[in-house]
DNA sequence: CCTGGCACTCGGAAAGCGGGAGTGCTAAGA
DNA sequence: TCTTAGCACTCCCGCTTTCCGAGTGCCAGG
């Protein structure tokens, strides 16, 4: 990575904070005045031109100030933002917000909204992959001759459930003793193996299964059929919050932006990718990769479960952030998220 | 209402129509010639002025075509509108979509986007307030020592879920039976009635109530208070289809309008509204009552399940928008979902 | 009562015009 | 060698001006 002297650092970082404030270009005279600084304009434009020359800002055009470039964005924030932590006030004030709800379901998601609350940004949740909790129970009921309500529980509290047509009617009864096999055999391992021992079973020679274990077997596999393409699994709130910034005006932009909430297809990707590491993740416009997001930058941070990773928080908002501040809320709320989701109950 | 001449309707019609067609105000030469009406654009000029005078039309400015006003629209869709039937293979490209979820719960959300989808509009649906619909099974599932999962199922095959924390621990057994003498006493009954009954048994002195059964209708009312605040059942598809609309391009405007959306209590209140007469209802800008939705129209219908009203479909575009094609579509859309409702499967 | 004609109005696009903010360069001073 | 003041230059922005055309209202003749 570059190196620069202590005062070129010095000038990216009162550029980049003054930028980020007031979202104009900014120039050599108010550069000075404004961060105090003890040398002349005329030597801040020798500096701000190193620095346009190796990448870090750029004029949007001959004579107006400087902007950041999305290399300029990230060598603030990995050399020269002190995250600085959020201050106790703040902290109670998102914990009260996590004592509200109870149920582990609806709390994840109304982090999103909590999260673009306290941003003013868009938040997003990425709710754990069904597929790795768990198995507790599975149930059958018959909801009219040719109906069956499949409900299948985890370990963790969630619930899905799914109403199917099997071939021919089964009884309360059936439907009851089909359950029993099938929860004292699976009870305990997680969805995935159950999944993995269904495809398993269907596809074994299955004359010689019993009829009623077989549909059983075959609606639970529905259960996860539907489970499988989609639902997607993942929460976005305060979409509006990003109005109210001049860069995503752009009509264009922004239904390219909204599109990608709706479609989610690329912001998932993104908050997987996020879950491999630990800790904050920062995506600073293009490098997110995905073309919807260009000009928005992507804080994200995973949270867990007694010690396992298994979702993602974050908030979206233009390149132009407060990312202390930001980086520093969604850290606490992913911990909090951890913290609650982890332990039961507090009280 | 106003009554006018026939040859003023055809003018007022051929000018809406062409009005939303293209967004452009519409003059008096160009109705002529796109309309091939067979007198000049000075007679066109003064039956526009009279349709002025009447508050049906209006000049943005002083020499720019003519616009509809709300009145206008309203005449428009009240006397002027023929709504043509869907054609059949319209209807059968809509029917195909309704085969593909079975699970009731699903295809009722997965409709707003359906009608966003062949709008090209926003797509809303109001789903049933579950209170209505009949108890068929209450389960409780202790997932761990403090926290018990209480699943309730409706004969319609509604699942609503939630995490309970009762004072004591409760075994399993405990559960299941507190569990039985629950679906005993209350199966079959409407959810209302459910409600009442537990809000008189709380009342009642319960000092000789078995404490588990006092424990299962204080769950059960958790469960029911959780539906009453909220988890807002009305889904919205397809908001990005607004951009598409100069008129919409307003940052402020359109801010307003997405607030609304995901604040949703304006169009919870709008789609109630609906929900008490049948059919089609057209509601045009200020009509709606409500300031986001004042450059908006909106169209709904309810729709039944076995001949009970219980929740409403509709679409929300500019109120340029083709009411004839929108008509049609949400009125299909509603007796197709009923339909699917009303009786099982096809199949 | 319809219609062609005509003067008039007004918005919108294009063009012109400072002013100002900011730059790069140069030359002088530390 | 580095900093700084000075200066010419550039180019955006906001302002007005101009011009064009679409559309109107009105009038007078069929």
């Amino acid at each position: 990575m570059v190196s620069l002297t202590p005062r070129a650092e010095r000038l990216l970082k009162a550029l980049i904070e003054q930028y980020i404030a007031d979202g104009l270009p900014v120039g050599s005279r108010t550069l000075v005045k404004q961060a105090g600084l003890e040398f002349s304009p005329a030597t801040v434009r020798n500096i701000m031109s190193d620095l346009e020359e190796l990448g870090l800002i750029r004029s949007p055009h001959t004579s107006a100030g400087r902007v950041p470039t999305e290399r300029g964005y990230r060598f603030f924030v990995n050399t020269l933002l002190a995250v600085k932590p959020l201050n106790t006030e703040d902290v109670a004030s998102l914990e009260d917000r996590f004592l509200a709800d109870q149920d582990p379901q609806q709390l994840i998601e109304s982090v999103s909204g909590l999260l673009s609350q306290v941003t003013r940004l868009a938040g997003v949740v990425r709710v754990p992959r069904r597929a790795g909790a768990g198995f507790l129970q599975l149930d059958f009921l018959r909801l009219s001759a040719s109906r069956v309500l499949v409900i299948l529980v985890t370990q963790d509290g969630q619930v899905m459930n799914r109403v199917i047509h099997p071939k021919r009617p089964y009884s309360p009864a059936e439907l009851q003793q089909a359950a029993n096999v099938f929860n004292s055999a699976y009870a305990g391992r997680s969805l995935e193996e159950v999944r993995r021992s269904l495809v398993a079973a269907l596809q074994r020679d299955s004359e010689d299964m019993q009829n009623i274990l077989r549909s059983a077997v075959e609606m639970a596999h529905q259960v996860f059929a539907g489970e499988e393409r989609g639902e997607s699994p993942l929460y976005v709130s305060g979409e509006s919050n990003l109005f109210a910034f001049p860069e995503l005006s752009d009509t264009e932009k922004l239904r390219r932006l909204f599109d990608a909430f709706t479609a989610k297809q690329d912001l998932l990707h993104l908050l997987d990718q996020s879950m491999v590491s630990q800790g904050v993740q920062i995506f600073i416009g293009a490098e997110s990769g995905y073309e919807a997001l260009e000009s928005c930058s992507v804080v994200t941070a995973p949270y867990e479960v007694d010690g396992q990773i298994v979702g993602t928080v974050g908030v979206i908002g233009p390149k132009r952030m407060s990312y202390d501040r930001v980086i520093s809320i969604v850290d606490v709320t992913a911990r909090l998220l951890s913290g609650a989701l982890s332990h039961g109950q507090p009280s």
